[in-house]
DNA sequence: GTAGGGTTAG
């Protein structure tokens, strides 16, 4: 057994642990990585070996034996992770030693990084650094041919010494100046090309999203031998990563090992946000402990990366993870980290712990940013919170902090969410008189949005104007904000027209914007309007159309409805499929065709459209309507009570409880499903009365229910399925 | 845009 190698395992008997299998750490160690699986039990049959330690002379080291590549010296961990057993059960030594530390005098671990970070050469003042400055900008400036550039080239004020051509190759902008000065010095053979010249290049060529070209450049630096340092591995593979070449970066980095080079902790945390991005959680933490075990303490960067990869996987322990790493290590969070991390608060559901964190940032002295503001405005937004959202607006504006169009937008789409027309035109207007932040398309989504569902269509129809006169582009999810809106108050005439604007001008109409004019045709009561509807619904899904007029044919049986059904809804956006078949249910009732409602309901069921509309248990039994339209919330309430009303005839087992759930509402804009389904309770006599705890709750207890039920006639008028 | 790493929108 290579004793020498890299902690693959934990050692059940060794008195040296790291910190990471603090107590603190077994508390809260993040999903899918149980560390505890691991064990000294059953290490890998050849334990992989990486770099030998850092000699503390030596800039880099050398890896005397780097036979194994990264992905397969990992793949023996991930493997192992989840399959061995879990460790024994002492675990007082943990406890009492959390603050120890992975070193031992007498057996070093192998180091998976150096922990010294690469050393930059010093600049030296060259005295003409203005002329070569703007001789630079000349340069920048001219056109980007080759001949127009070599042209501008004769003018160079100083000769291109080493450091004149480094400092001029540091001012140029665009890649293309870039690559063709550095070609040119090259051929200019005046002194050898070293790793900076290559370095500054490929940074540059990396703004440009150019990594073929990077890559070409690092082969060459290969064949002519000129050292590839830590600078341009990290430069290769952040390049890859942003065109998202992920395998790229990965090779790069098992190259880099390859050749006994170890990274420093800008190239690993560059490598970790590698792995992180492609969502390998479990190798990034094992390539983080491993670092740990390296005795490397990692900076906010190092933990911006992870706390982002959490965020992702919206994995709240991991957060916490990093949280608590971080205060295990004295590392303080910067403003990115707690950007990152309030953002993956957001993803992980938990509006509460991301007021707390922003409450602690700001105690803490840290002004926040735009991005701070965007990510906690948007938490509000979604999780309804006005009353927070609103006092964060407060204060936003009392302490000037920095504002930008991302985070105007992010407010009113806030504003959206929570109903606050008032605020949004403020809002709005306030960005008309701005400077940066005039309103774009997104701004006029967004009060579409608010106009639209408000029905507020005349302001709609204005924005629609006014867009078009300032060229600000319409795309489908205003579109369907605008027709959602004109539907509702029934101007057909308008609505036809702007979605005919919206196709000619490119808009791709989605299985959203299809549910959205299918509500429409559900709102039509003249057939003139409803044909005019169908023939815009006609051009952006055909299948839907034919699916709309065979349910209206009475002589059309159910096999071939069900096979048209499946066909239509098998081929639409699994979140547009129950709006799909709420308005299905609603045209076919208003049309008076109840039959074909409940044959929609029982297919939509049938297909999985909704779950969760029937739960019982023993005590109660529940219908849940509320990710139902109105007719099909009365749909499902007959079905229910024809159901109920043959369960009692058979004298079958009850709950004492039963209840109906329409929602309260609480959105603004909410359509006020619990009023009609309480009309439509009444209507059917149906035993039901709105609960008076809780707002949208239908009860009745068992005794109601069997003698509503004992009341009715035999030929109930209930349609029963 | 200091030769290299991390964060904002349906």
């Amino acid at each position: 057994m290579a004793t020498s190698a890299v902690h693959w395992t934990v050692n059940s008997s060794d008195t040296k642990r790291p910190i990471f299998f603090s107590p603190s750490f077994r508390q809260i160690a993040p999903k899918k990585f149980n560390i505890s699986c691991r064990s000294a039990k059953s290490p890998p049959k050849s334990p992989p070996d990486l770099a030998e330690p850092a000699a503390a002379t030596t800039k880099k080291t050398k890896n005397k034996d780097p036979s194994l590549s990264l992905s397969e010296q990992l793949r023996p961990l991930t493997t192992t992770t989840l399959s061995d057993p879990p460790p024994p059960k002492d675990q007082s030594q943990l406890i009492s030693k959390p603050k120890s530390i992975w070193v031992n005098p007498a057996k070093p671990k192998r180091s998976v990084l150096s922990l010294q970070r690469q050393k930059r050469s010093l600049y030296s003042y060259n005295p003409q650094v203005r002329d070569l400055r703007g001789f630079a900008h000349k340069l920048n400036d001219c056109d980007a041919t080759k001949v127009a550039f070599l042209a501008v080239l004769e003018e160079i004020p100083h000769p291109p010494t080493r450091e004149n051509a480094l400092l001029i190759l540091n001012s140029l902008k665009p890649w293309q100046k870039t690559h063709m000065f550095f070609n040119w010095v090259k051929s200019q053979n005046l002194f050898p090309m070293e790793t900076i010249f290559y370095n500054v290049t490929m940074k540059s060529l990396r703004f440009g999203r150019q990594f073929q070209l990077i890559e070409e450049l690092a082969e060459e630096m290969i064949r002519d031998d000129i050292e590839l340092d830590n600078i341009t591995y990290s430069t290769i593979i952040t390049c890859a990563k942003r065109s998202k070449l992920f395998d790229k970066a990965v090779e790069w980095f098992e190259r880099m090992y390859k050749t006994g080079l170890m990274p420093d902790e800008v190239t690993y945390s560059a490598i970790l946000d590698v792995y992180a991005k492609l969502g390998k959680v479990e190798e990034v933490l094992s390539l983080y402990e491993r670092g740990r075990a390296s005795g490397w303490k990692p900076d906010p960067i190092a933990f911006a990366v992870l706390g982002k990869m959490f965020g992702e996987a919206g994995d709240y322990d991991g957060i916490r993870y990093v949280l608590q790493e971080m205060a295990a290590l004295g590392v303080e969070p910067n403003l990115v980290v707690y950007n990152t991390l309030l953002e993956a608060m957001g993803k992980a559901g938990k509006p509460g712990l991301a007021r707390s964190l922003f409450e602690e940032m700001v105690e803490a002295g840290l002004t926040p940013n735009e991005k701070t503001l965007t990510a906690l405005v948007k938490i509000y937004g979604k999780a309804r919170w006005a009353r927070d959202a609103l006092e964060l607006w407060e204060r936003m504006r009392s302490n000037k902090w920095p504002m930008d169009f991302i985070l105007y937008n992010t407010l009113l789409n806030m504003c959206a969410d929570l109903g606050l027309e008032d605020e949004a035109k403020k809002l709005f207007d306030d960005m008309k008189q701005s400077e940066h932040c005039r309103p774009d398309s997104w701004s006029y989504t967004a009060m579409l949005n608010i106009y639209g569902s408000g029905g507020k269509v005349d302001e709609a129809m204005e924005l629609f104007e006014e867009m078009s006169e300032l060229g600000i582009e319409l795309n489908v999810m205003g579109c369907t904000c605008l027709i959602q809106g004109l539907g509702k108050a029934k101007r057909f005439g308008d609505m036809v027209r702007v979605f005919g604007v919206a196709v000619e001008k490119g808009v791709k109409p989605d299985d959203r914007l299809c549910g959205c004019l299918l509500s429409v045709v559900s709102l039509c009561e003249e057939t003139e309007d409803e044909d005019r509807v169908l023939s815009c619904l006609q051009q952006a899904n055909p299948k839907l159309v034919t699916l709309v007029k065979v349910l209206q044919n009475k002589n059309i049986g159910f096999d071939t409805i069900k096979d048209e059904f499946r066909d239509v809804i098998g081929s639409t956006a699994v979140e547009s499929r129950r709006p799909f078949c709420n308005c299905l249910i609603d045209i076919c009732r208003n049309k008076n065709n109840h039959e074909r409602a409940h044959e929609l309901l029982y297919l939509g069921t049938l297909y999985g459209l909704y779950p969760g509309l029937h739960n019982k248990t023993a005590r109660e039994w529940c219908l849940d309507v509320r990710s139902l339209s109105i007719g099909a919330a009365h749909t499902a309430l007959e079905e229910w009570m024809g159901t109920l009303y043959k369960i009692v005839q058979r004298e079958e087992a009850l709950p004492e409880m039963f209840s109906a759930q329409t929602g309260s509402g609480t959105h603004k804009f909410s359509q006020g499903l619990s009023h009609s389904f309480g009309s439509h309770v009444k209507k059917l006599a149906a035993p039901f009365r709105q609960s008076e705890e809780k707002a949208g709750c239908f009860v009745a207890t068992r005794e109601d229910l069997v003698s509503w039920a004992q009341s009715q006639a035999p030929s109930s008028a209930i349609t029963t399925a």
